[in-house]
Order: structure tokens, then sequence, then C-alpha cells
DNA sequence: TTGTAAGCGTTATCAT
DNA sequence: ATGATAACGCTTACAA
């Protein structure tokens, strides 16, 4: 394959001036650009990035760390992601690491190599330290609250927007509210459900241990809690649930089995997905798309900046009121 | 950032030798591994893998190519190539093209660019000629059947599986069968509706033109065609639908109005989505996760052969009995 | 405006 | 078993 020597000999030109071309550098004669570009057209000629990235130490590619592509959550983070990256002709490079820590680390060796100038970390098994080991070898991300660390990050605040959903709950009535729990490790679900406990305890509502249930992130997920439910000697008035997938399963189950939502059980989901409009569950906008476009705006400022401060950006919440409440 | 002369200076080796240890090659005596080994650990060394990519020629990548990563087809198919990559040590580069050309170019230039070693090309709004000039910059493979051209493939026989899903429901009595399409540019909408029509008139089935809905891709748009279906004056007893997740809208929405299903409406689902399962939506499974899995085990060898030849390979397809017709 | 030559950080070749 | 040295294909001082 033709290389840029090989353009230089045949247009009659120094390598540099084949260069300037490929770079629209300025001071470079019509007459000489023009035959490089033609030698180009002729040639079927392309730069070897390879070498471009070696010389210039940039890729143009950043990565993006997240457990699974397929839940919504992240897919709605990713298309903010995406959205920007395609604006500022960056490529985002993913993976998706089933929240093994082995996956994320081999995303930040990447770095180290550099083969990618930053990482957007949406969610990680990994502790803050190890990450920010590496932001010595470039710009991280995260799209957690992990306290003010060495790296940057664009984060939802769990904790009050989960009590918000709760006090909402109460004002409407409810004494006794259980809770489906997303994934058990996730970052998130340890803070929700300290919120959630916290909330029971002081506002001194009913509680059944049995109320809150774990691992809850798929429709069968939340059909089966609508089950368990079901079965219970106790049944609580209404249920916070992570995720409105899972809500949605929930509730179709609950509804086959005869209750009526919201008369025999109230249901709030989270974070405002698609089939959450189409069941019209009350649920709490947590501003996904604009988490995952503010963390590639940032990340794209500091790969360009010389020494970059870390940047730790709050987003806002609402509730959604529909029909299932 | 230390490089692989300083290591060599250091540890008293000559830059043969270091990287003889980076690469585990033999010949290496034990003393100086070790030399190495400690200075590399000294100095928080790795290589620069553009270095490597540069000369080797290879970068370890493949890109792949499909237009929404949320859509559960496609996810489906992801896992299957996430996993064989992974099984490769390959990384996998995904671009969401929204069937844009212009974006799926892109990853055809990085591969003319040598940022990547090979492209699996899941669905594409490209034409086979377009793809066929690619293949001279390295291995590409598509999920799509594009007859048989110069670059290989692993597809499901849509115009077969479709008819074999219009042949279960007469075979179960339905004498009227309505159609929701998915995307309307997809390449298998096209067989597919091919198919329909053909069938219909080899059957000499009844037939509304309303009964043939388009552009459906959401869990929305098959709760709307639930209420346009609810319109007619002419309903039909059957509809097959693309995708279990907009059988699943249509299912509820239509239940929702009071429709028995399959009583009054029987539904069949293609593709064997999780939400099928839940909703014992009656369904083709399409073996999505395994086309993946052999796009990627395909590729992987075509790039470590010298002078690949193109395979075809064509997958089945099975009729899934659940409750819905 | 143009060209020469020195890198970038590796691996490959070919000695010894 | 080890080491010079030449690639790989590009950008960028620096010189002219």
């Amino acid at each position: 394959m033709a290389n840029i020597k090989e353009i230089a000999r045949m247009a009659g030109v120094s390598v540099t001036t084949v260069s300037r071309v490929l770079n629209n550098h300025p001071y470079v004669s019509k007459d000489k650009r023009d035959a490089v570009l033609q030698t180009i057209e002729q040639l079927d000629y392309t730069r070897n990035m390879n070498a471009v990235h070696l010389i210039t130490g940039r890729t143009g590619a950043v990565a993006v760390i997240l457990p699974y592509i397929h839940a919504f959550y992240f897919s709605i983070i990713m298309n903010g992601l995406a959205h920007e990256a395609l604006l500022s002709q960056y490529r985002l490079i993913l993976c998706q690491s089933n929240y093994l820590e082995e996956e994320e680390i081999k995303v930040l060796e990447m770095l180290r190599h550099k083969e990618i100038d930053g990482v957007v970390i949406v969610s990680t098994a990994l502790k803050p330290e190890i990450i920010e080991e590496y932001t010595a070898y470039g710009p991280i991300i995260t799209c957690q609250d992990s306290g003010e660390r060495r790296y940057s990050s664009v984060y939802i605040e769990h904790y009050a927007a989960f009590k918000q959903g709760l006090e909402y709950l109460t004002g409407k009535g409810y004494r006794s509210i259980g809770y489906c729990e997303g994934r058990r490790n996730g970052s998130s679900a340890v803070i929700r459900q300290t919120a959630y406990r916290e909330f029971i305890a002081e506002h001194q509502l009913a509680f059944e241990e049995e109320w809150m249930i774990y691992d809850c992130t798929t429709e069968e997920d939340g059909a089966a809690a609508a089950l368990s439910l079901l079965k219970m000697s106790q049944r609580p008035e209404a249920m916070i649930i992570t995720g409105d997938h899972v809500a949605a399963g929930l509730i179709i189950e609950a509804r086959r089995s005869g209750l009526s939502i919201p008369g025999d059980l109230a249901v709030m989901g989270f974070d405002n997905q698609p089939i959450g409009r189409l069941l019209q569950i009350t649920t709490m906008d947590n501003h996904l798309y604009e988490m995952g476009a503010a963390a590639f705006r940032i990340i794209h400022e500091q790969i360009h900046s010389e020494r970059p401060e870390p940047v730790y950006r709050k987003l806002d919440y609402r509730i959604i009121e529909r029909s299932t409440v």
C-alpha cells in the first residue's frame, strides 16, 4: 500500500509538502497541492493512522465503560455520549464490562498504552483509588458521585432523588412502601437502600423485611416480585422500583393476577424509560441523556487542555406524574 | 513517560532484549529477563501500542456496525460478538450508525487507515458494491444475506423464516393475517414484506391494505397498532409482528381495550426476546446470539489467514410455541 | 513556499 | 543468547 514517501516522489514534491496537504496547512502553492491531491487520488492513498497516532500522541478516541449495553439505563446515557462524540469528531470505544473489574482495568490500560485519549466510566465495580491511579495517564470521568476525587464526575444525587420519590409517595398518603432494588452491587443501589431504610425509620413507616426485594434488573424480575407480593400476608400499599422496565414487569403481572394499580398497589418507577410512557408509570426522570452528553463534553475539554482540573457536575431530577401512584 | 530505550539503558541490556521480554520470546537468560522485568516495574513502564500497531500492521481491534445498540435485535447479536471477541483477546469497536451511510463509511475508512483489523456489519444502509470495494483493505463480514459477494456473511433466510411463521398461523386455522413490519428501510423488512404478500396471494387469504402496518420498532408502535386495529371495520384474526417488544406493546394495549389474545386476535412475534417470555408470546427464534458469535469467529479466522476466501454461513430458525397463537 | 532530517517507540533482520 | 541497526509511516523543527 502506498505511503507518503511514494506520493511525494510521484508528485515531485517532498514528504513535508504532502503532509501539509494532508493536514490542510497553509503555505502550499496551488500547483503542488493539486499535484499531490491528484497523486493521492490516483494511488488510492490514505494515511496509516497508527503512524499519526504515534507521532502526535493522540488517537481521537474515547472509551466508555458500562456494565450492559442492553440495559435501558445505560443505553440512554450512551446515546447522550454518542451524540456529543459525533459533534466533536471523536470516536467512542465501547466496553461492556459486566461489572468485571478485569474488563474495566483493560480499558484503563488502553489509556495507559495510549490507544485512547480518555475514559468515560458510566458505572463501575472499581474502587475509586484504582481509578485515581490511572488519572496519571489521561483524563477520566465517571457518571457516579465518588466524592471530589482526582477525576471528574457527572452525577445524580441518588440519595436525595430517592428520598424525594419516597416523599412523593407518603405525600399521596401511602404509609407502607416496598422497594425493588436494582443490581445488588450497583453503586447506586447501595445509596438508595440507605435512603430507603433511613426514610422508613425517620417517618416511622410500616416495614416488613420481605418488602425489600433485591436484584431486580429485568421485566421478569419485576413479574416475579409481583408474584411474591401476592403471597405476602401483609402487602405494602406502594412499591418504589428502580427501572421502569422492572416496574412494567411487576405491573403487568400484578394486573394479570387481578390487582388494581394504583388502587390495590401504587407503583413508582425510576429512570423514565420508554416502556414507562406506554404503561403510564409514574416515574423519576434522571436526565440520563444529558448525563452522557455532559460527560463527553467535559472529557473532551480535558483532553485538549494542558493541565486539566477535575470537574464535578451535579444533575437535577424531577418526578413525572402519570397514573400508577 | 518511559520508553523501551530507557528500560534497556537502565537494565543494562539492548532494546531488542527488552522487546523480547515484552513479547515472551525465548532465548533470554533468566538474569537479563529479571533485570528487565524489575526495571519495567520500577518505572511503571508500558508499551506505546501505537508504535506496536505501526510496526506490526495489526491493531487487535474489530469494528461492529449496527444501527441502534438499544434495539434488542442488535444487542443480542452484539452479545454473541462480544463473547467471542473476549475469547480471542480482541477488542470490539462499536459504531451505532443510525443507518447513516456516512457513519458506516467512516468505519470502513478506519479499516483502510489500518486502525482496525476487520469489520462486522450487522445491518447496513450501504450498497453491497461499496462494501465490496473495501474488502481490498481487510476482511469484512455482514450479518445479512447479500448473495455470494467478495465478503463473508452469516445470515438468516428471512424469506423462508417468515413464510414458515405464516404457515404456522394458517396451520392453526387463521385465514386473515395482518403484519406489523419493522423499520421500513431495514433490509430484512423488504424481504419479509415480499414473503408476506406472496404468501397471502398463494394461499388466497383475506387481505386489507390497512392490515399492513409499517415502521413498528418500539413498544409504543405496537400499542398504536393495537389501537388502529380496534378501529378497523374488518380486523384480521392474527397478527405477525417482527420484534417481540413490538408484539408486547400491541398485546398490552389490545388487552387493555378488552381484546382477548389469542381468542379475539392471535399474535406471533419474531426474534425471541426476553419480554416475549414474560408475556408468553409465541415467537420465532432466529438464533441471533449464535449469529454474532459465528460472525466474529469467521472474521477472526480471516484476519489471521493469508488469502482469506469469503465464507457464507446460513443459520437456522425455529418456532417457540407459547400462548398468543 | 519548500525541503532536509530528526524524531515518535516499537519490532524485525541479521549479525555475532 | 544478545545486540546494532534498519525499518514502520508519519509530523515537525529548522533551514533555505
